[in-house]
DNA sequence: CTGAAAGCGCTAACAC
DNA sequence: GTGTTAGCGCTTTCAG
């Protein structure tokens, strides 16, 4: 590939100044700068973006590291970066570490080697000790979906207490009294968290904890079949369910209704996430909004805040709440 | 950031040592490389990627540019390249272009700016010619999705004709006779060639060409719902529906069933791609697999391939077939 | 086994 | 305006 040094040579000018008309900036006497321009056009040159990021420092480079990308919400979370990227000029690298805290690590790693000016952090399993260590180390670094008191500069991150209690709220509103919920078995907090909001939620309104069932199961769809199953078994009456996500919903909704069950006539069913597979089920899922793609691009920008040193706190808040968007699976109990 | 000189400084031995044992290859003496290991560990050292990318000109990074993440079918398809990426230690950059010629050379190029090792490319709008210079000039790039006759080594592609006539013959065997198709709208080969391949093979069964109600809108959810609008309007009667894809099929169950219709016993609907909605809707769609990820994957392996210079051609099969994946949505006509 | 030195492709003073 | 030159952080001969 051609380089800087053949365009200078063919078109007879010094490197400098093929790099000043590279760079736009300086000014050219324009008979020079149109011969350089053809020089580089039949080259086929183009700037090598690594030797450019080792001189200036700048890598150009926006990073975020997510457990996969074959999940829709992921996908919908490196999305938000991407956009971010793509309006200040930055090339996304994307970066997955699954599992274990030593994945994320390495995804980590591997973004901070390439230097990039800011990175969006998705990590569920290191530790917050470490984490906050790693934040101290790199200013362009911002945690999302994750919260840590400690750093909460530096965290967006979704209430999911709130996004329970929003759930139990509006099965209440419906006229519901039997209620049961499907998780995810994952220990992570984020479960927990939505469960304990729907539960303390439904306690308040005079309804007893024992008499929520609550069945736990892989969070996607088969986790949702069988987590249902699990919980038409106990023979426990419920109008009400309350599912982790959206794939969890959905596969109750197909075994719901294979037993007969209809939705949202016999059961109601509120779901978690707003997945563009939310308005696939049939009927279509209400369910909580978790603006993670706005809330990817927030992140993003923060990031980029950072390393720029600005001390001023975003104006915007870095806490989000889950918003209830009502489609057709829950209906007012008859 | 710590640098290489640090490290060399603080442990009193020259950069060249430092270098050595990063790169693991030649032998240090135990007690250097313990040395040199520890103050790297307390300095919190990285070696900067872009500085071994310009020397060793290798850059250690793959490239892949689809026009959009957030649809499920190219998050499939990066994917599909991140595993090659991951399995070969390399950094996945993601680039997207959509809607012209200009923007999908604009994602390119910002790669090759990188001196990616190799690049998968999804491009729609850049023409036969201009693609076959591209591939000329870079011995790492690969088409996947596109087929141009003369580079077809360099072009890992799905068979949409066969797959109309998979199509076309299921719900042939299931005994149906009236048929209607939903397409999509935009102007690429894809739609066309599925539905010439479905047409053609209903037309050898003796049904004619006129018979078929086709009706077109964007290749999605709601796109679905109005073509399927549209089709019940002309009052044409069907009983078997080909949808251009798996999104477009869903809408078409929605606006079927809500016009008392039953899927499938009322109407058989068959989808294409396979891609995680398919088993979302209900019923679960029957659909025409597009093994994108797959084909991802290959098409990283073909482009790194190319860039080692092998010639050997590939062993597998360039042209990819779709297969059918019977799920709930065909019933076999009563 | 280790160090000195050249250079990857480019930018950014600094001269002219 | 344009050229010269000194690096950016690292790898890689080539000596020793």
């Amino acid at each position: 590939m051609a380089t800087i040094k053949d365009v200078a040579k063919v078109a007879g000018v010094s490197i400098a100044t093929v790099s000043r008309v590279i760079n736009q900036g300086e000014k050219v006497n324009q008979k020079t700068r149109d011969k350089v321009r053809t020089v580089m056009q039949q080259l086929g040159y183009r700037p090598n973006a690594n030797a450019q990021a080792l001189v200036t420092q700048k890598s150009k480079t926006l990073g975020v590291v997510i457990p996969e990308l074959t999940d829709p919400f992921f996908a919908l979370l490196a999305s938000g970066v991407e956009a971010i990227a793509k309006e200040m000029g930055l090339q996304l690298l994307l970066s997955t570490g699954t599992g274990s805290a030593e994945s994320e690590l390495d995804a980590l790693n591997i973004l901070l080697d390439r230097r990039c000016e800011a990175i969006v952090m998705h990590s569920k399993h290191i530790s917050d000790q470490k984490l906050q260590q790693l934040l101290g180390q790199n200013p362009g670094l911002v945690l999302i979906d994750r919260y840590i008191p400690e750093v909460q500069e530096r965290c967006i991150w979704l209430d999911n207490i709130e996004g329970g209690r929003i759930a139990a709220r509006h099965l209440l509103s419906l006229g519901h009294k039997c209620f049961a919920c499907i998780s995810s078995e994952y220990d992570i907090e984020d479960p927990q968290l939505r469960l304990q909001g729907f539960v303390e939620t439904l306690n308040e309104q005079g309804i007893s904890k024992g008499t929520v069932a609550v069945s736990m199961a892989t969070p996607n769809q088969q986790g949702g079949q069988s987590a249902t199953q699990e919980l038409l078994a106990t023979g426990q009456p419920f109008t009400a369910l309350f599912a982790y996500n959206d794939a969890m919903a959905s596969g109750a909704i197909s075994t719901l209704e294979d037993n007969g069950i209809r939705v949202p006539e016999d059961v109601s069913i509120i779901g978690f996430d707003d997945v563009i597979l939310a308005s696939f089920t049939r009927p279509k899922l209400t369910t909580l909004k978790y603006p993670v793609e706005e809330m990817a691009a927030q992140a993003a920008q923060l990031a980029l805040m950072h390393l720029d040193g600005e001390v001023t706190t975003m104006q915007t808040e870095m806490k989000h709440l889950p918003s209830l968007i009502r489609r057709a699976s829950c209906a007012r109990l008859r």
